[in-house]
DNA sequence: GTCAATCTTTTTGTATACAAGAATGCAAAT
DNA sequence: ATTTGCATTCTTGTATACAAAAAGATTGAC
């Protein structure tokens, strides 16, 4: 329905709440972005609640629309999520992933370390996102593809931050390896702990990094 | 924000959708609804936003609101993701869980057991229901606990029809003995194991009904 | 009789106008 | 000085009005 503007004033919003313009607990004012973005309050609003049903936007009735970025503990819990949805793809995908597939993921950890070799963590970047998302679409289940890769944007700016630590590419590397390892044999349950383990070590580096920040704060 | 009128309106069309006064494919008119719940359309276009959002309804640019029932497969792949989400949470609680919520799974199961024996299917459903979101709290991961919630009351309205498979009642019942008696022991990849089959199967009864009713149509 | 093009009607998308609730500031009283 | 009550102001929620696009009907040609 409200369409043409209100979906691209919805996008517009997401990013300037990822990339940090808004960060968590400001009031996204009505007029005040209908002026900015040459519109009036109604596609806004249409925009509010999509972004509200992505869990980015708060609703409080009569008083407005919050920006909510997850805290440290929900963000764990995130984390915690998306590695088991990530292992329960590599499980499934054990059973039905097809050869073609399986060329694409080596494809991509060839890519992968080209980008390693190159000491490029920007081009790593993209083709592990690749990678993750063909296991996605591999599990066979659209409607887990769907949800993975939600969690998986959702978790996108929290994620990139993961990679620069120290010797994470190397390992990062070695995982993907042994989940195309573990597929090849068809050996789903492999795929999915080393996936789980993958995804899961992402949310305790993060965890120290959060550590690290705070007790520089103190 | 479209907060007063806009959200009671979302849960009844929610309500209808779920019920049948629906089906699946029918355009919700604006104009036809307003009237019938004496709003103006805006409020009506902010309840639309929020079923999409849900996968309830489909918003067609510059065409309306649809309603979007899942079909077979779309429905098979969220039983199987539900049985995944159940499993984890099921792992997690095997680490995780108190006493106290033993307890009330204990005391829901005894519950169960008392619907069974006196054929009541209705209460046995209650109770199965509150088993099973204890399992999902339990997992100690709020943002999983909402997920699996979100995902099991969007599959409510199909669950339903597999209790009264001949048998299921008690097979389900040993089925969350096995559960609680996993978690006991701490042993949490017991626990995922019996509720992923727990819950797999009632995909499977799905799928068998539908094969019966589309032979039965032929 | 069928098909196509154009015109009419309907319906969506957006803007604006209005009403009601919440926040703010000021003043008076304790 | 603090607090309480009221009034003002701002903001949200809803209704209505208008514009543009799509669906539908009508007329004309073949």
């Amino acid at each position: 329905m409200g369409q043409r503007r209100a979906d691209t004033i919805a996008e517009e919003l997401e990013e300037r709440i990822f990339d940090g313009t808004f960060s968590d607990g400001d009031r996204l004012d009505e007029v005040r972005l209908a002026q900015q973005f040459g519109v009036s309050r109604t596609p806004l609003r249409e925009a509010f609640q999509r972004l509200a049903l992505s869990g980015l936007v708060e609703l409080i009735p009569r008083r407005g629309a919050f920006v909510r970025q997850p805290g440290p503990v929900e963000l764990m819990e995130m984390f915690e999520v998306m590695a088991e949805l990530e292992a329960v793809c590599g499980r499934l995908a054990g059973k039905r992933i097809s050869d073609r597939a399986l060329a694409e993921l080596n494809d991509a950890n060839a890519k992968c370390q080209a980008a390693l070799a190159a000491q490029d963590s920007d081009a790593y970047y993209v083709e592990n996102e690749r990678f993750h998302h063909i296991l996605y679409r591999e599990s066979g289940n659209s409607f887990l593809q769907q949800e993975a890769c939600k969690l998986h944007k959702r978790l996108k700016p929290f994620r990139r931050q993961q990679l620069r630590f120290r010797g994470r590419l190397a390992q990062s590397m070695a995982e993907h390896e042994a989940v195309v390892q573990a597929l090849t044999h068809g050996d789903g349950d492999a795929a999915a702990a080393v996936l789980r383990e993958h995804v899961a070590v992402q949310g305790e580096k993060f965890h120290t990094l959060m550590a690290s920040l705070k007790s520089a704060a103190e």
